[in-house]
DNA sequence: GAGTTTATCTGACTAATGTCAGATAATGGA
DNA sequence: TCCATTATCTGACATTAGTCAGATAAACTC
């Protein structure tokens, strides 16, 4: 690794420090102790969340977590409801005066981030941001991660409910998953099929599924990407997950389908060599069909 | 302001506090407490520091710094000696152990930033580190600040030094202050100079004089940038300032010399109006004269 | 339905952090 | 020389942060 890119990113890592403290105040300026309205704002920003979730999220003991819960109960800014799903658990919400607080938390970040913006000439901000935003890109690209998980795992539900979402809202013609798809979670179940998801940071931005069609023939299905986590290459990850997971099942040649408008999905299988063939399925949402010999 | 903007910059926080997250931990990896760490780590970045100095840099209690002082005292980590300028005062350096100890969170820094580095892509690393080049430039540029200072000011004095001691090396005949300067701190105090130093985060970076030569004629003299803040716009941010000092001093005319071996200042002056002139001065290491209407 | 696991809470601590009002000794002027 | 100021240290606290071993009740498993 060259020593001068590490001392590049120690070199930022320090300048921005001092300006991210800056932004750590705005934590402590409403005279909370720092635990206590980190708590507050990270339910405000999930709009209510399980304890559990809220422990994991802050790294907290669940001794510590419970009494700063009470304290904020104490100030009328959170109320713990019973999770109607499992009575063991809470749920924590903003109460008005909770909701007031954590806007005004909120304000003071945004106020931090104007003022490190207004520092800037005119002329350099558009930099900055770019810069910025660049930076997020990479370091949000680096932390995908694909892992095979059971198709009827919560994540992967909601990842293909939205996927589902998102065709209906795209085809012309709407999409009903039922008329195509009587999902079976079995059917992507090893051996007879797999299914991955892919994660930034523990949340799930994207899934995708192989199936085995005939002999040594596997297929590539409902592969999908959260709209906010475009531009990462996650697609590209899970393709190459599920064709890595096709040479291991000793398929040589994988296929799949897909409608027409859906044209970026069509770009990234051209690219990874998929060719057009003849339709080999009686999807009636399909509109081209694809084949590669792996 | 742009609202996306504002939400670029707290999207770029977030994403990159968490990986900041993990630089944090280095710090507690050796099993000492954290404020302790900071102390011994600013310390051996220093290389020795008054106790004082040190408050401000970490913004600690006195109190506070002292009893963490002790402790690393007690831990053979750092050794205190009286300032000999000033009695009252305590210098803190680390011992040899101290030193190691330094150097190994250092190494955790380094450790840090490598695994941050390493978990890109080989493509995508180039782009990181230079999107971050180019983020610490601004903000570095953004916090230039200029302002009137006396000419004998500790500081002052450190940046002339520095001043002559690049001359000295660029100069091909070398440069010896007293053969032109006998450098007289009266002649650059108001009403008869000024004397401007630029600060980054309070570190001086760079300087600049101003003084009257006949009725409505100023001279600039002295501008020069630190090498570590070079490329950030310091020169002009000096020029600006001056000009404007001149500008009220009621001058109608500036001028100013320079020698041939600095093109960096030439092509700055040129850019902001000045024209080359005769002679009209006997400084034995000027090659050009120049002036400007202001 | 008994035993195990899970989610949260409580009590009892410890360590770390932060604050403040003097105490002490050196410094710098008037 | 006297007095105000400054740099640091000490004592006495208060608060925050963090840990751990049960206790309790609901949920899950067999």
């Amino acid at each position: 690794m060259d020593r001068n890119d590490i001392q590049q990113v120690r070199r930022f890592n320090r300048a921005f420090t001092k300006r991210i403290g800056v932004l750590d105040e705005s934590y402590l300026a409403r005279g909370r102790p720092f635990g206590e309205a980190r708590v507050l704002f990270e339910i405000g920003l999930a709009g209510g969340i399980g304890l559990q979730a809220l422990r994991e999220r802050l790294g907290l003991d669940s001794g510590y977590l419970s009494r700063l819960m009470r304290s904020l109960e104490g100030q009328g800014m959170v109320e713990l409801v019973r999770d109607e799903a499992d009575a063991r658990a809470r749920l924590a919400r903003l109460t008005e005066t909770g909701q007031a607080e954590f806007e005004a938390y909120d304000r003071l970040s945004d106020d931090a981030a104007e003022n490190l913006l207004g520092s800037l000439k005119d002329t350099h901000r558009p930099l900055l941001v770019a810069a910025m935003a660049e930076i997020e890109r990479l370091l949000r690209t680096a932390a995908v991660a694909v892992a095979l998980e059971p198709a009827d795992s919560a994540d992967a539900r909601s990842c293909l409910e939205q996927y589902y979402a998102e065709l209906a809202r795209r085809f012309p013609s709407g999409f009903d998953p039922l008329a195509v798809n009587n999902f079976d979670p079995a059917e992507m179940t090893p051996p007879k099929g797999w299914f991955v998801v892919a994660r930034v940071d523990s949340e799930p931005v994207g899934c995708g599924a192989l199936k085995r069609l005939e002999d040594g023939v596997g297929e590539v299905k409902r592969v999908w990407t959260s709209p906010s986590a475009r531009g990462l290459g996650v697609a590209s990850r899970i393709m190459d997950r599920l064709e890595a997971q096709a040479v291991e099942a000793g398929f040589t040649i994988l296929r799949l389908d897909t409608n027409g408008t859906l044209k970026e999905a069509q770009a990234m299988y051209a690219k990874r060599g998929y060719r057009e063939i003849e339709r080999y399925n009686d999807n009636p949402y399909a509109e081209h069909w694809f084949e590669k010999r792996i």
